[in-house]
DNA sequence: GAGTGGTCTAGACCACTGA
DNA sequence: CAGTGGTCTAGACCACTCG
């Protein structure tokens, strides 16, 4: 094996031609996570299958199994790889019920869990409108899907949300398709489109209600809603979703964990 | 040091007494671990001072260098220790500007850094209302320290704070302490009344201002707000501190990463 | 240069899963 | 049982800080 530093490594076609400016310094176990993402990228496996054990991958990259170990610790902090001892190391995938609430954090003042229901109000294509085509990297007047709905608790409507994609990597999505898909939207997008979210930034603020608001979430006018807005990253920190949402906390609060 | 299942292991002096009822398996750097929490819970290291190197901490506790990093590693990620390299690894402090902003997490929109300007409106010794002894943990009617706070951005107050502590552990904070106090209020606690806090729960409403809260808040009556309910824990998950903020998210919004 | 954390290895063995 | 991830060791060497 070679040396960690500034320099080429052994894997099996390196190119050896990356010709970095030096940044700093990348051990070799960086590198070996570098490649696993991108073979995830790829899809070189698949969301829910089993990547190869950790010894095979350590022959295949001409590494000790310790250095693999690392960086798929690494993807498995960063919940890319979910790994099951005895079972094998499992690409990680939105369609599974553990991770329902990893992305939606409100919670029933009583505690009770019962999933949410969904209803799709809108699904539309049009060109993007400057805020959203910048915070999704395109260019103003890009397609881009717009879709609304209200998710319902025990009956009651609690959110009301405004998703914003790019129209080209999901072109077909439709309020059929969304309507009938079973499961979180993630796994949707993730199946479906091949879209896999892998985290997200929000910024929550306070506001009142307008019209259309209160109307669709059944309140007053100018009662105070929770604005959640949230864009979502893929692979290499590309946004593929902008989300605006409105929280009715009157029986709901959303919880964060500080640490 | 003893072994790491219920079994022996081949360190030095191993003790194959320990027969325990098997509860699941605990690995000897989780064991380390322990004991480190142990000592920093004991103030054997008081906070921003250094703890002894990896090699000597192997000697002591007769187990291999690697092991005791795994173990440092972890309680690095609690954010209980920090590493230097080539310095060594110290115990976390609030005292530091770095960690200024992990709990306080309101943003100004237009990015800016400047501090906040605190103000202390009241600070009182009382009996601890249901509500609040229950969050603590304690009997109804001990003591608590309240402590009513006013943070302000560029001479706009944006968020009051209403504070709840053990009237025990926090004997002898008044609003003078507080005023005179440069620097996080977490760092005046930790140094002052030896209380660290480690982690937090918030959750997060949208509310309208009350008299009290617009008139403080300098805003109309009925403004939205963002209501954050925070509990803070120490060693132990011990709960240390209760607060209720209301936030102005006029020109400010709460930031959120989800992953 | 001495001392610290950080990387990497090779190998042994343990714990867990499922056929 | 074989195969997987999980733990632990001993030792070598690298990167960083500071006197």
């Amino acid at each position: 094996m070679v040396s960690p530093t500034n320099h080429a490594r052994a894997a099996p076609a390196a190119a050896d031609s990356a010709r970095e400016a030096a940044p700093a310094f990348s051990p070799l176990y960086r590198q070996i996570e570098a490649l696993l993402t991108r073979s995830l990228q790829g899809g070189e496996w698949r969301p829910g299958e089993m990547i190869p054990s950790e010894v095979e991958l350590a022959g295949r990259f001409k590494v000790s199994q310790g250095t693999v170990r690392k960086a798929i610790d690494a993807l498995a902090d960063e919940h890319l790889l979910v790994r099951r001892q005895g079972k094998g190391t499992f690409v990680a995938t939105h369609a599974e019920q553990r991770v329902q609430f990893r992305f939606l954090r409100l919670t029933p003042d009583d505690g009770e869990e019962g999933a949410m229901a969904r209803r799709v109000v809108d699904c539309r294509r049009l060109r993007a409108p400057a805020d959203v085509a910048r915070a999704l990297s395109l260019k103003a007047g890009d397609a881009v899907v717009q879709v609304r709905r209200v998710l319902s608790f025990r009956g009651r409507p609690v959110v009301l949300d405004d998703i914003w994609l790019p129209g080209n990597a999901f072109k077909g999505l439709t309020a059929e398709r969304l309507a009938q898909y079973k499961g979180p939207m993630y796994g949707l997008f993730e199946s479906e489109f091949g879209v896999r979210m892998i985290r997200a930034e929000e910024k929550l603020r306070a506001v009142t209600a307008d019209a259309e608001a209160s109307a669709l979430l059944a309140l007053p006018l100018g009662a105070p809603l929770l604005s959640v807005e949230r864009l979502s990253f893929t692979y290499g920190d590309r946004p593929v979703e902008l989300r605006r949402g409105l929280y009715d906390t009157t029986a709901h609060y959303y919880r964060n964990e500080l640490s």
